[in-house]
DNA sequence: CGTGAGTTTGACCAGTTGGTCAAATCGAAG
DNA sequence: CTTCGATTTGACCAACTGGTCAAACTCACG
């Protein structure tokens, strides 16, 4: 079993290469639907092999759900209270939607857990994002108390920015279906920046 | 077996029961998570038994799918040409974020399945609802076209409209963390209102 | 080289799962 | 209350799945 020392060349390689297959196999099948051998296979590994890196199928997904969660918030996190309000908030929505198009298989994997009741996030969306978004809520809060952008119910607005987005990414299939030749990413970012460029405009 | 005339009481009951029982444990584990068993108990009934009504999980799931379909588009085939226009999409807003509220399991069964590349969907998906889609779009054009709505892109809005109400079901542990206490079926409502009207609203 | 730690694998195991089947039981019409 | 189709079930099976293990192999380093 790999020890507490540095990892080896091999042990780099083969961990990442176990974590990447992971991502792409738990993202398009959820946690039971996956198979270790599946995962294997992907990694181009055999079944024990794999399990000589990781302890267990629920050991792959823990360190999966936790590598990606910071990824996945970067974004709200760089919502800058010091900034241009619109531009902030329009900066977030385009950063958020431009990681639906990079990393779907992150959203689809999120999803797929929040979707079947988190059993095994809950806790992280307990704490680490309640506190950001707690965090956040008082920025967007002061800038509506101030009127520089219209007044709403800031989680329920959040709420709107994570549907909204991460929408493309996870229904993939039907919005691509119902788009035909079209790609879906070329008319989003505009109509979400018109969208909430509207919505968030102050009354004259 | 159940043969091709008029259904027993006891068949209605039992496969009612089934469908039910299905609806509950496929939305919250998605077809692979789900173990025909976990079903047969849920519905009151032995494994066997169970496979005595249908052939198999598969059969299960096609049938649930078929079924709540129809239900699920309702609310747009209901958006009325004739009618005006604000409070049409207004109207199939509202109506949608009510079946969120309703019906949680269903937009779920929904959201797990679509999430997961729809493999037993994409039929009914490319045909029922694109059909659907685009008979509706043309509406939303006519609609933008006489300025009686702003303009925006009608896949896009529709897409918006899926996504926002459906996010309150599907995501519903991950709203229902956040939010704490406030219940947030009080909200949305107004929310997703304001929303709409100032998008739609056209440019004075 | 040689050697020991690091890596890989075939064989295997126990538990789960979807599905079958013959036999037993039930229920409604005569 | 009999009878026959409808219903229910216990026992069973084959395939699959997560995980183990001892033996074999590979590789970096002295």
């Amino acid at each position: 079993m790999a020890q507490d020392r540095a990892p080896t060349r091999i042990q780099k390689k083969n961990r990442a290469a176990i974590l990447e297959a992971a991502l792409e196999v738990f993202s398009q099948h959820g946690f039971r639907g996956a198979t270790v051998d599946q995962i294997a296979t992907a990694a181009g590994l055999s079944k024990p092999n794999l399990l000589y890196y990781f302890p267990s199928k629920e050991a792959i997904f823990k360190e999966l759900l936790s590598g990606l969660l910071d990824t996945w918030l970067a974004p709200l996190h760089a919502l800058d209270p010091q900034g241009d309000p619109m531009e902030e908030i329009l900066g977030y929505v385009g950063r958020k939607l431009q990681m639906s198009r990079d990393y779907p298989r992150e959203s689809r994997l999120f999803a797929n857990e929040i979707v079947q009741g988190a059993p095994r996030m809950i806790d992280s969306l307990s704490t680490d994002l309640k506190n950001l978004v707690d965090e956040k809520v008082q920025v967007l809060e002061g800038w509506m108390a101030e009127g520089r952008i219209a007044q709403t119910h800031p989680r329920h607005l959040l709420f709107s920015i994570w549907s909204l987005t991460q929408h493309y990414a996870d229904f993939d299939v039907q919005v691509r279906t119902l788009m035909g030749d079209e790609d879906p990413f070329t008319a989003a970012p505009a109509f979400l920046d018109t969208l909430y460029r509207r919505m968030l405009t102050p009354e004259r």
